[in-house]
DNA sequence: CTACCTTTGCTAACGCTGTTAGGTAAAATA
DNA sequence: TATTTTACCTAACAGCGTTAGCAAAGGTAG
């Protein structure tokens, strides 16, 4: 009586193709273009079949935010074993971490939620160079008043500016999963030794 | 003849008036909600009485962002006339940067592009634990085997991540606007200060 | 072999989205 | 008063996620 196993068998053949279609098409146009219309046509199935596999659209989006941040602990797991000094792994986590993103763009965004980047916001936006040329001077009469001269304003703004941005927006899409409190001392923590290793 | 004025004057409430309604309604439901159609309700006008006066709807949205970019800087620059001091300026200026973002949500996740984050994302994707005992893991034995053995490896680990999500989602956006080389040695110089921090 | 039931998959629709073509009536100009 | 410009609307197009309802096929039982 293997007429059940086969049944679930083609059900998963049917739901593993929906996933592969979607990812074609993620890959072809970037999710944000993503539909469930696209998908049906391509696995040659109609609009409603996708629903006996998947309850909606973001649970076809979660599938992959699931496989990305697989991907992403297997890579940093693969770094991590190519060192034996913690300093060592932890520098190549981190330069493991910046390769991921960048060579898997599309489940980078889908993982934090970035969307709609329409490129060149820096052009559009003039004024971000208010805000950011603001911060430079600040910090170069903090580097002027060191005892590094040579140290690079430009870069040091960006980092400055990332951990805040991390900060913020891994604090805003996590929400409820760590507390206001704890996420204040994690930012007193960077600014301090970042702010340090500045004036030395 | 002050009939032109009069009618570039109207023209421009109306204008006014798409931007006030448009605003409310991302106030109350969220930017993702906000429509068209919803914006022609508000101010008792036609649908595309609305493309006489903005593009489309992009073009509203990036009005707003102008918006949260200049109040943003505006924030700073009261920030850091609060303070004489360079270090604190910047310090001032970090702490300032995290109230904006909260104080203003809609305006932070407009202005980065931060889209359906879906709440609780952590709950969902139990995936993010293993990276994130992971990387917690190589930091804890950097702690052991430093001076301040008390440092606080989830803390840390947070701090990590942050600078490196603030990185990489920065640039993600950012694109065109600093080259890639410039943008690896902003992580080289992020790592070695917060690997230096950590290790003495 | 037939009758029944379950599963599978479809068509067609609902209500929403951004955007635009085309027409009408009012206002300004000659 | 006649003409042209402007303001504004209705209605549609093409797309979206989602679902109700039906037809046909597959498997089961008498």
């Amino acid at each position: 009586m293997g007429i059940a196993e086969r049944r679930t068998r083609q059900k998963e053949e049917v739901r593993t193709s929906i996933l592969q279609a979607a990812w074609q098409l993620v890959m072809a146009d970037g999710w944000q273009s993503l539909s469930i219309r696209k998908i049906a046509d391509a696995i040659e199935y109609s609009v409603p079949v996708i629903y006996d596999h998947f309850e909606n659209k973001e649970a076809i989006l979660l599938e992959f935010t699931k496989d990305g941040f697989s991907l992403l602990a297997q890579k940093m797991e693969e770094t991590k074993n190519l060192h034996t000094a913690p300093a060592e792994q932890l520098n190549a986590i981190a330069f493991a971490y910046w390769d991921f993103a960048f060579s898997n763009k599309e489940y980078y965004q889908l993982m934090f939620g970035l969307g709609m980047p329409s490129c060149d916001l820096a052009r559009k936006v003039p004024e971000i160079g208010a805000y950011g040329m603001l911060v430079q001077g600040v910090i170069k009469e903090l580097i002027a008043g060191s005892s590094h001269t040579d140290a690079n304003p430009f870069l040091k703004f960006h980092t400055f500016w990332s951990m805040l941005h991390g900060l913020v927006s891994i604090n805003m899409m996590g929400q409820t999963a760590t507390p206001d409190e704890m996420n204040k001392m994690i930012l007193k923590d960077a600014m301090y030794g970042f702010i340090k290793a500045l004036k030395e």
